[in-house]
RNA sequence: CGGGGAGUGGCUCAGCUUGGUAGAGCACUUGGUUCGGGACCAAGGGGUCGCAGGUUCAAAUCCUGUCUCCCCGACCA
């Protein structure tokens, strides 16, 4: 193959990034010239993003079709019909961009293809004989994310691989979906990403299981527990502690809950302190909320947090929100602040399981200034519903083994689930079985952010002076570059590049008429994984200098020797 | 949506408080000197100061509205 030539390909490096950019990967791919941006989420991919991103494409490919994965490509244009069967044109929200053809009738960009998918599956699937079917396409999606943000991290187009497994039975998505977990492991490490698999939530795909690929990275936006002593790893929005949590700092029983002059407090904080004294773990603190519209009050410890997400899936709503002070007064008779759940009966109640058995409670009388003691839960909430409510703390014991768990940041790169029959059902996709009867399919759902995949690697792979791409999807495998003007150098590289090119790496021979510390410098910051400098010293004695991105030394290496060399290199990394 | 910040040559920013008709560095063009880690000198090109109204003799600067972008909280690959 032909060396690209610098100087002909359009690579716009930029020796300050915009002020706007926060974290690595943004910095990084705009001053290395992979993208721009156009929109608010929303980027040009330039010819070095474009050729990383097909690097990560041919990799997902190879593994997908690896476990009988069918390649597609279904519109991204999809009327609004086929989503309204589903229920998720309402599910889906101010998430989904609508919009109208000149006749008036609705359209959307598709965010996801479950629908899609299962038409196609409902129209042309008969009998379990066809069954199982996993079908994959690599396309762009569209999502009027709240806040894009983080440069590439989370935007409102993307790419994705996404998948579809379509079973008889359960047991065939298990091994669906167990074929899909490996394959997301193996097209993870080629990409040279360290990750986890983590329990995660399901969100608004619903079904009964799903795991999260997570890069560890503080420019994600998710936070993971995980245990370092077992396997344990879970997304906080599913993650559970091993309980005792803490001492459950009782205070005085009493024979009903006794009222208590609190004027003026409004916060967990201030209750705790004098003349109060009530210690947050003492406290209740009650929350108000609109599953899907309808008011709930979640009640967490006074010294833990709640989690949405689990929240979400207690109520079994779709969508969850803090309700409204106005929404609040008419319920409870009280502002923020002075809230409880004791005697509410007009909504539905749900309490931190870790609260289960405590007693000597403090929490609001839903009365301005007014708070109760003596709360006994299980007497004075009866009604509610104990559900997991709490955010897991790091130092917390892990649920599986006597570990501890830790917390840190990840950014989610691949999300798997099991979606079983929520789609075929709402849909009609079924097949008949061998006696006779109709069966609605059985599904997965598998899905990888591409742009993702290259940004964590940015994250992952980086220095001061640019990104340290991996071979196995850096835009190009070695940069070839020349120190001095003389003819004989520019000769020496042309030589290199072809014996580069026949060891079977992609290269990019730096033919600018530049000084060598531009050259160098550019290599750097575009992160290509192997370097060769052709010098007037170094050729003198038939040489040329061999240095890795991730390296600090610089080999001398004959020319004759460079393709076995090269060979020899891309044959350790790529396997 | 709630809260905070910013829009001035391609990029990073100054000028705005105290109105007087736009600047620096980088990038770009030309010539010269350089040439192993983002060279130097000289001469150039390039901006209706986000947009629309208003105040004023005069607006980048003051006022109102509007759009866009970024950051912090609720969603997701």
């Amino acid at each position: 193959m032909q060396p690209a030539r610098y100087s002909q390909m359009f690579i716009p490096t930029l020796k300050e990034a915009p002020a706007d950019a926060q974290v690595a990967s943004h910095r990084l791919l705009v001053r290395a010239g992979f993208i721009r941006q156009l929109g608010a989420g929303i980027y040009d991919h330039l010819p070095l993003a474009r050729r990383t991103l097909a690097r990560v494409e041919r990799i997902v490919r190879q593994e997908m079709d690896a476990i009988g994965g069918q390649e597609f490509h279904l519109p991204a244009l999809h009327p609004a019909e086929i989503w309204k069967e589903s229920g998720r044109w309402e599910v889906m929200g101010d998430n989904m961009f609508r919009l109208k053809d000149r006749k008036g009738a609705d359209y959307c960009l598709g965010m996801t293809h479950e629908e899609i998918f299962t038409a196609i599956a409902r129209d042309e699937l008969r009998s379990y004989r066809q069954l199982p079917q996993v079908w994959y396409q690599i396309q762009t999606k569209f999502r009027d994310e709240p806040r894009p943000k983080s440069g590439v991290l989370r935007v409102r187009q993307f790419t994705m691989k996404d998948a579809y497994s379509f079973d008889v039975d359960a047991a065939g998505l298990d091994r669906s979906y167990d074929d899909q977990r490996r394959a997301y492991e193996k097209i993870f490490t080629r990409c040279g990403l360290d990750f986890v698999a983590v329990q995660a939530h399901s969100g608004a795909m619903g079904g009964s299981g799903s795991q999260e690929f997570m890069v560890r990275t503080d420019a994600g936006e998710d936070d993971v527990a995980a245990c370092p002593k077992c396997r344990y790893a879970a997304n906080t929005e599913t993650a559970n502690s091993r309980g005792p949590i803490r001492p459950v700092d009782a205070g005085e029983p009493l024979a009903a809950p006794r009222k208590f002059p609190t004027p003026g407090v409004r916060t967990i904080e201030a209750l705790e302190r004098p003349p109060h004294g009530r210690s947050a773990a003492r406290q209740l603190k009650t929350l108000v909320y609109a599953a899907d519209e309808k008011l709930v009050l979640a009640v967490v410890r006074g010294d833990d947090e709640l989690d949405e997400a689990k929240l979400q899936t207690a109520t079994g709503a779709a969508q969850v929100r803090p309700a409204q002070p106005e929404e609040i007064r008419p319920l409870l008779g009280a502002d923020p602040g002075s809230l409880g759940a004791v005697g509410v009966g007009n909504c539905p109640v749900f309490v931190d399981g870790t609260l289960a058995a405590a007693v000597g409670m403090v929490t609001g009388a839903n009365e301005n200034d007014v708070h109760l003691e003596g709360v006994d839960v299980r007497r004075d909430i009866g009604g509610a519903k104990l559900a997991d409510l709490r955010k897991v703390k790091a130092g917390e014991g892990c649920p599986r083994c006597d570990g501890a768990l830790e917390l840190f940041k990840a950014l989610e790169v691949g999300h798997i689930f099991k979606l079983g029959t929520k789609y075929s059902v709402s849909m009609k996709a079924n097949v008949l079985l061998a006696d006779g009867k109709e069966t609605p399919i059985v599904m997965g759902s598998y899905g990888i952010g591409v742009e993702r995949v290259m940004a964590a690697a940015v994250e992952l792979h980086h220095d001061a002076d640019g990104i340290i791409w991996p071979f196995s999807i850096a835009p190009f495998h070695a940069t070839i570059l020349t120190m001095g003007k003389e003819p004989e150098l520019a000769r020496a590289a042309e030589e290199v590049a072809a014996a580069l090119g026949r060891a079977g790496m992609d290269v990019l021979f730096d033919d600018r008429d530049e000084r060598a510390g531009v050259k160098f410098k550019d290599a750097d910051l575009i992160g290509i994984p192997l370097r060769i400098a052709v010098g007037k010293r170094g050729l003198a004695e038939g040489k040329v200098e061999w240095k890795l991105r991730r390296g600090k030394e610089v080999d001398l290496v004959a020319t004759g020797d460079v393709e076995a060399r090269a060979r020899a290199l891309l044959a350790a990394e790529l396997g």
